[in-house]
DNA sequence: ATTTGATGTAACAGAAATGGTTACGACAAT
DNA sequence: ATTGTCGTAACCATTTCTGTTACATCAAAT
């Protein structure tokens, strides 16, 4: 399968708030901003957003002059931080049926995988550990 | 996003083959076998079969007494292998619509990105490479 | 109190991917 | 010539993904 771009639209959606933010005397943007960035729907950026808030990384306000802020700073927000925000299934997929029951095979395979698959899908989001929303902004603004 | 449980079927075929190819005289297995033991279609076994045949991973014989064999020591055929025999796109995909080309982070930040997220999956296989088909198979009939 | 502008969310649509199924020609050993 | 399997196209139902419209909710500002 390819891979959904939410990782994406969410990693966008932080390195520019890490940018603008603090260009703003209330530190607030808005999903409207956001969106003619990305190049996507306001409402593709709420969702995102929406994930984002579940796990702390951003806060909303509503009413007169509304919008979203940073809850922390971008040296301490990590790309692990921002999979784990929007995507919660398994890297890699077991059986789409349950295999045949009479066969060892069948029988014994799931957990040997499911146990490989997440040591695999762990390594990977050490790498992603690695890097911080200010790291991507520093390498996205560089000449 | 979920993700596609080829790379399961492909596993599963494999090992099943581990186990069950000594112990025919010619090492040949037919698709309708494996598809009775993953608990799927034949057809979706001979797809994944052409994967791994493009691969070097098995042959196929036709006409009478048809069928598939191994062509590698199951010590030698990493999880890696089958990954990369069955999966070709990236792990985690850009943005779905090209970024505001008039935004710096628009501009800048896909092959930021397309750096990090390469950095992960190989990290991801590489601890996929650290198993093979024999592994598998030893732990999925351990008592 | 009213106005204002943005959030929050439901509902829906089109496109693509996925897994399954049927059908049938191609092929080579018997 | 028969046989059994591969190889592959075609099609289907289901799900997922992204985008879109619509509208109620909310709180600051006036």
């Amino acid at each position: 399968m390819g891979a959904s771009s939410r990782m994406t639209v969410a990693t966008h959606t932080l390195t520019w708030m890490a940018l603008v933010c603090p260009k703003r005397t209330d530190g607030i943007v808005t999903s409207d901003q956001i969106a003619d960035s990305v190049n996507t729907n306001p409402v593709v950026i709420r969702r995102t957003l929406g994930s984002l808030r579940d796990a702390g990384l951003v806060e909303s306000r509503r009413g007169q002059g509304a919008g979203w802020l940073l809850t922390r700073a971008p040296e301490s927000i990590t790309l692990r931080d921002v999979y784990l925000a929007v995507e919660h299934e398994p890297l890699l997929a077991l059986h789409p049926a349950t295999p045949n029951q009479k066969c060892p095979i069948g029988i014994g395979i799931p957990p040997v995988l499911r146990e490989a698959y997440d040591r695999a899908e762990e390594s990977m989001k050490r790498e992603l550990a690695a890097v911080t929303i200010a790291d991507v902004l520093r390498e996205t603004v560089a000449p």
